[in-house]
RNA sequence: GGCGGCAUAGCCAAGUGGUAAGGCAGAGGUCUGCAAAACCUCCAUUCUCCAGUUCAAAUCUGGAUGCCGCCU
């Protein structure tokens, strides 16, 4: 396939609170486009307000993709997500518009661009299973029998990695296969042909952003909003319940936080997000930086890519 | 004014004669299907200050300073 073939998509990342929905909005109206989220959080459909979701006025006036349609107790995975986001950028593209991918998951975006290793899906009861173990018997004793079953994949990743660690047991048990074999095959990237735009602020300058953010959700509901989403799935270990701002109020609605401290660990969980999304996203050399607000050189930018 | 108590990193602290735990915050980083997740590394040549005892003091002694109680 080449470069004329692929369809030419915008993206847009950066850090939370850095500006990308209403950059989005801008490119989308001066070149009729639509916005597909990569943001694993937007997703979620009982938290519009409080993983600031692009509003109703916002998705009426242009159509937006991939926000707010997952339940609560559902997990997405960079995997399903690279499917849908690739079918609602063809979708988009057939109808005329211009693919705009905007949201700070680094790992969706990689996945969605660059493709992913072909493993097999995982069956539920097994990822399950490993992860009880894990819980009960700890990291250490998992990753100590990795070493024994996949010492490559055990050598790659620290004991202490709860997470990767039961990855890489439950691939093996699921495919009986270790996951360094899959790593090995080839990856198909997707058909797109990419601007890949990284809205970058310092982390001193977005801080007081943030917490205004914060201010700003719950004037606008976000603890209503929490509260109507726990009489729906209580359960805070329900994925849609990791998000930050969502553990933090279920854990003020359940009585297990004062409010403000909840606001305060909103605030801190919020930056220390932004941190790592700040060194994610310094790292992928290829990307356009803007300023946050730079307008015309984002909107030039993309007027170039897209041959207009 | 008298009598106690306390003083350890930006914050919370452990340590009560043998060479400064831990947590938070901060900085840097990792990332191949939970990623707003999970994880790693670094971060006090010195314990309010001065003098003394001792081979050795954050730890004991004396004094100074500051804070907190109680009494007058």
């Amino acid at each position: 396939m080449n470069a004329q073939s692929r369809i030419l998509v915008l993206v847009l990342a950066g850090a939370t609170g850095t500006g990308k929905s209403a950059a989005a909005l801008a490119a989308a109206e001066a070149f009729g486009g639509a916005v597909i989220n990569a943001d694993s959080r937007q997703a979620y459909a009982d938290f519009p307000i409080i993983t600031a979701q692009p509003s109703r006025a916002e998705q009426a006036a242009i159509p937006h993709r991939l926000y707010g349609f997952l339940p609560c107790a559902e997990k997405l995975s960079a995997g399903k997500y690279a499917e849908l986001a690739a079918a609602a950028i063809r979708e988009t593209h057939d109808a005329g518009l211009v693919p705009i991918v905007t949201g700070g998951t680094g790992l969706y975006l990689n996945t969605l661009l660059g493709g992913i290793a072909a493993i097999p899906p995982v069956p539920e009861a097994v990822s399950r299973a490993w992860q009880e173990r894990c819980k009960n018997e700890g990291p250490q004793v998992l990753h100590a029998l990795l070493r024994e079953r996949d010492p490559l994949s055990a050598a790659r990743l620290h004991p202490n990695d709860s997470q990767r660690i039961t990855r890489a047991l439950e691939v093996l048990e699921a495919t009986g296969k270790p996951l360094g074999y899959w790593h090995e095959l080839p990856v198909t990237p997707g058909p797109f042909n990419a601007l890949r735009v990284c809205l970058e602020m310092g982390l001193e300058e977005l801080t007081p952003r943030l917490k205004s953010r914060i201010e700003a959700m719950i004037e606008n509901g976000a603890e209503e909003e929490a509260r109507e989403a726990l009489a729906r799935c209580p359960d805070p270990v329900a994925p849609g319940w990791s998000g930050i701002g969502c553990a933090e109020l279920h854990a003020y609605l359940s009585g297990r936080m004062d409010f403000a401290t909840c606001k305060a660990q909103w605030l801190q969980h919020t930056r220390d997000y932004a941190k790592r999304q700040i060194t994610w996203f310094k790292r992928d050399t290829k990307m356009l930086r803007l300023r946050p607000g730079d307008a015309h050189s984002l909107l030039a930018a993309c007027a170039k890519h897209l041959g207009r």
